[in-house]
DNA sequence: AGTAAGATCCAC
DNA sequence: TGGATCTTACTT
């Protein structure tokens, strides 16, 4: 069965909500095309002051700016950023208002509307099974394939579902349970990338998990804990 | 003002 | 392994 998530299921603190969003659904309509996403891979983020621990690989972690305020505000949305000047990045904003905090979207398995999505990725049609599981696997391409775009729909309310330049977005919890597997973030530069920031989860085993890579620095700062002991 | 780097992806 | 492409943060 699936529940419309509400903001107080989002109340928690990032490393809380993360796992509890593996196997929950990403419904999109944008334009009219309807798209939806059982997702598989997150990334907590906190930020500035949130929780007991600073995180020093946080968009938030300098505090308020233009670009994270979404990050900061109530819970029930989603924080759209654009990554690398290329790719629209899709988070769930969870803490409570005047705290910052987000769960990156990074992989998922599209569901319904694979032909929209498809098309949204420029993928050709009929679709590989390969082609299939990589249509959501990365954030990237997650964000393009559920049709959001940081310019346009940063911030847009899927608690309430009310539309945003010509989208609307709805977060449904699903009752089957899912193993949790947990390790460093993808990508994120120095000890925030490391086991001493163990916030990735995916679901074990999924083939729509995204692989894992190093950000900079922060292999060296792995081997540094290591050495620590 | 200039530059380096970034929660990435794709082609070479 | 490097280029695309643009925003932010840090350095002159």
């Amino acid at each position: 069965m699936l529940r419309a998530a509400t903001r107080a299921d989002l109340l928690g603190l990032p490393i809380e909500v993360a796992p509890r969003l593996l196997g929950a659904h990403l419904a999109t309509v944008v334009d009219g095309a309807e798209t939806m996403l059982r997702i598989t891979e997150v990334e907590a983020y906190h930020g500035k002051g949130t929780g007991t621990v600073p995180d020093p690989g946080s968009h938030a972690r300098m505090g308020p700016t233009a670009r994270n305020a979404t990050m900061w505000g109530e819970p029930g949305h989603l924080y759209v950023y654009l990554s690398h000047g290329i790719h629209s990045c899709i988070n769930v904003v969870c803490g409570p208002d005047g705290e910052a905090g987000g769960v990156l979207l990074r992989a998922g398995e599209v569901i319904a509307g694979s032909d929209a999505v498809a098309a949204r990725r420029g993928i050709a049609t009929p679709l590989s099974r390969i082609a299939l599981r990589d249509l959501a696997r990365g954030p990237g391409r997650l964000g393009q394939a559920m049709g959001l775009r940081h310019a346009l729909h940063d911030g847009i309310d899927f608690a309430s579902g009310a539309a945003m330049n010509g989208a609307t977005a709805q977060l449904l919890w699903s009752d089957l349970p899912v193993g949790v597997s947990t390790g460093p973030r993808v990508g994120v530069a120095g000890l925030a990338g490391t086991m001493a920031f163990p916030w990735r989860f995916w679901i074990t085993g999924d083939p729509t998990v995204s692989p894992f890579r190093w950000g900079r620095g922060a292999a060296e700062a792995a081997r540094t804990l290591e050495d620590a002991g």
